[in-house]
DNA sequence: CATGTCTGCCCC
DNA sequence: ATTCTGC
DNA sequence: GCAGAATGGGCAGACATG
């Protein structure tokens, strides 16, 4: 027996009026308990709106989406603005919208609801159609689908199509729900999926073949397992505290989270997110296979970008590496790498990941040679490991991982057993110079705010015509100001609400979505690093910025200026690696 | 062929 | 990635 | 304390467009 798409719609609608985690997780229950074992691996995906890595690559985007909206309805941009500011949202935008300009249809009046089987082979074709004209031959599969189905499909496939449901229900509620429906104890729905990667087919696999099966699921090579995630601590001395008194530190290395398989003379590399990367690091590959001495194994590590003789480079670095596929061989010539290893997960057919996290180190050091291992320091003094930060610091590196020494490997967001404490930079004064309304439920906010440096610059460093908002921002100002970063974290809700009464007063020009304000709200920014940027036009943005607090008692003429930024840039690498920067 | 746009359970 | 909020 | 939502800069690749 087949489930309705609607029928799962109408599900997501429930989901998104009910507040309450436990009730909402009741209703997916019995959603589930009914349907097919065919389907119940849909159901979890299309509730999710999540597919497995590796299942799907749609490739469609909010842009390709817009365009859709745009034609099946053939209302104008202003249009589609209006209805999509009373929301934030852009499948209900688009049910809204079909709903007083439904699409033209092929309907024929025997035409039965989709199935959820049926509209999974929808989601499998758009992912199918590759290389010239590929993005025609979607857009049209996408169109000729929306065209069938009601308002209320279209808002819940729209929403799939982008992945997000913003009704409050996500894999950890769908976790909960699965363990529920099926009489199986939550941890174990939580390992088989951390193992599988495919909470869809966990509970497939419930539905065919009950409890006792999932049992059997276990951590395997060459399938990758989620990582497990870290909390964040203030100094040191709080990460010792709150591991009782004693811990194990190592170095935070700023690079790519990576998982290696072996098993023989095969090597896989995998991402945090569990994608394949094998191929962008070929020395990688060759290092593990003659430098550690096991068959086969798991483990876990950071590789980060160095010069030739292993000095840190910036992030940025590596990335240029990552998924890299044309000019390798010239790439690794520019750019090496390094791997530290601080786990291991699987060792010649033992799975580790239930033990602690000491035997766990203590084996890794028995089969990998002692450079390829993060430095490492077990104390109980809060002096001697404030004095180790201080020295991951001055070695180019983020900062610090404490892990508690009795910890088992825990997948996700649960029992943070790991604390990372990363160096603390000076802060910036900067004036927002543009505000842009956020979505979803902050929808009616002006929540996302562009943060500019005082330029003393009579020119602009970069002559250019203005390409980007950033850049025709600045123009208005007559570069009085350069953007160096956007952000729309650190203020709480209340704080941005009474902010966007004030910048709405300040308003020099509409942009879409977009303000342009009049240079007045000064706020303290912090950040983890200093980028160099190829989009901003002074060649420097902030990573990660957030706001620490408005600041009342500063006017525009005493913020920080772009020399200032420069100068923080320029400090950053020096005691490591700024020869190589030059360029 | 060069340049621009879009996308990524991208990486952080 | 970071941050805030509701349960 | 967990889970979820809302968003940042920058990178390469794939495809579109001129």
């Amino acid at each position: 027996m087949s489930t309705h798409f609607i029928e799962l719609c109408k599900l997501c609608e429930q989901l998104e009026k009910e507040a309450s985690r436990n009730l909402k997780v009741n209703i997916v229950v019995d959603f589930l308990r009914k349907i097919s074992s065919e389907e119940v691996k849909f159901a979890v995906y299309f509730i999710t709106g999540k597919f497995p890595s590796n299942l799907l690559t749609l490739n469609v985007g909010y842009s390709t989406i817009y365009q859709i909206i745009k034609k099946l309805s053939n209302i104008s941009d202003n249009q589609y603005l209006t209805e999509y500011n009373k929301t934030g949202d852009m499948g209900e935008t688009a049910k809204k919208i079909f709903e007083i300009y439904p699409p033209k249809t092929q309907k024929t009046f025997f035409e039965q609801p989709s199935t959820l089987t049926e509209v999974y082979e929808i989601f499998q074709k758009i992912a199918e159609f590759t290389g010239e004209s590929s993005r025609v031959k979607k857009q049209r599969l996408i169109e000729s689908f929306l065209s069938k189905i009601t308002p209320l499909e279209v808002k819940y496939f729209i929403k799939n199509l982008i992945g997000e449901m913003r009704h409050g229900f996500s894999e950890g509620l769908m976790e909960e729900a699965v363990a529920k429906a099926f009489n199986v104890e939550l941890e174990k729905v939580r390992l088989a999926s951390m193992v599988t990667g495919d909470l869809g087919k966990v509970c497939e696999f419930l539905k065919i073949f009950g409890k006792d099966g999932i049992e059997k699921i276990s951590l395997t090579v060459f399938q990758p397992i989620k990582p497990m995630l870290a909390d964040l601590a203030k100094n040191p001395a709080e990460a010792l505290i709150r591991h009782g008194g004693k811990t194990s530190f190592e170095f935070k290395l700023d690079g790519v989270r990576i998982q290696i398989h072996k098993k023989n003379s095969n090597v896989k590399i995998f991402s945090r997110r569990l994608k394949e990367v094998t191929e962008a690091f070929p020395e990688i590959v060759e290092k593990i296979k003659h430098e550690i001495k096991a068959d086969s194994f798991v483990v876990e590590g950071e590789i980060i970008p160095t010069t030739k003789n292993g000095k840190p480079l910036p992030f940025q670095y590596i990335m240029r590496r990552y998924g890299r596929v044309k000019n390798l061989e010239k790439t690794i010539k520019n750019i090496a790498t390094t791997l530290y290893l601080f786990d291991l997960l699987y060792l010649d057919g033992e799975v580790l990941i239930g033990k602690p996290f000491y035997e766990r180190r203590k084996k890794l050091e028995e089969i990998a040679p002692n450079q390829m291992l993060t430095p490492q320091l077990i104390t109980s003094n809060p002096v001697e490991a404030e004095k180790f930060f201080e020295e991951a610091i001055k070695n180019g590196h983020e900062g610090l991982v404490a892990k508690q020494l009795e910890s088992a490997y825990t997948p996700g967001i649960r029992g943070k057993k790991w604390l990372k404490i990363k160096k603390v930079l000076e802060t910036l004064d900067l004036v927002i110079l543009a505000a842009e309304y956020g979505h979803g439920y902050r929808h009616d906010w002006l929540s996302d705010y562009y943060l500019a440096a005082k330029n003393l610059e009579v020119k602009p460093i970069f002559e250019k015509d203005y390409v980007s908002f950033a850049d025709y921002v600045e123009k208005i100002h007559n570069d009085r100001f350069k953007v160096v970063g956007k952000t729309f974290k650190g203020l709480t809700d209340e704080e941005i609400k009474t902010l966007t009464g004030k910048l709405k007063n300040l308003i020099l020009e509409k942009h879409g979505r977009a303000v342009i304000l009049k240079p007045k709200i000064v706020v303290e920014v912090a950040y983890s690093e200093i980028q160099k940027s190829p989009l901003y036009s002074c060649g420097y943005a902030l990573r990660f910025a957030r706001i620490v607090r408005i600041r009342e008692d500063k006017t525009i003429d005493e913020i920080d200026t772009t020399e200032k930024v420069k100068e923080i840039f320029e400090k950053q690498f020096k005691t490591t690696t700024s020869n190589f920067l030059e360029r």
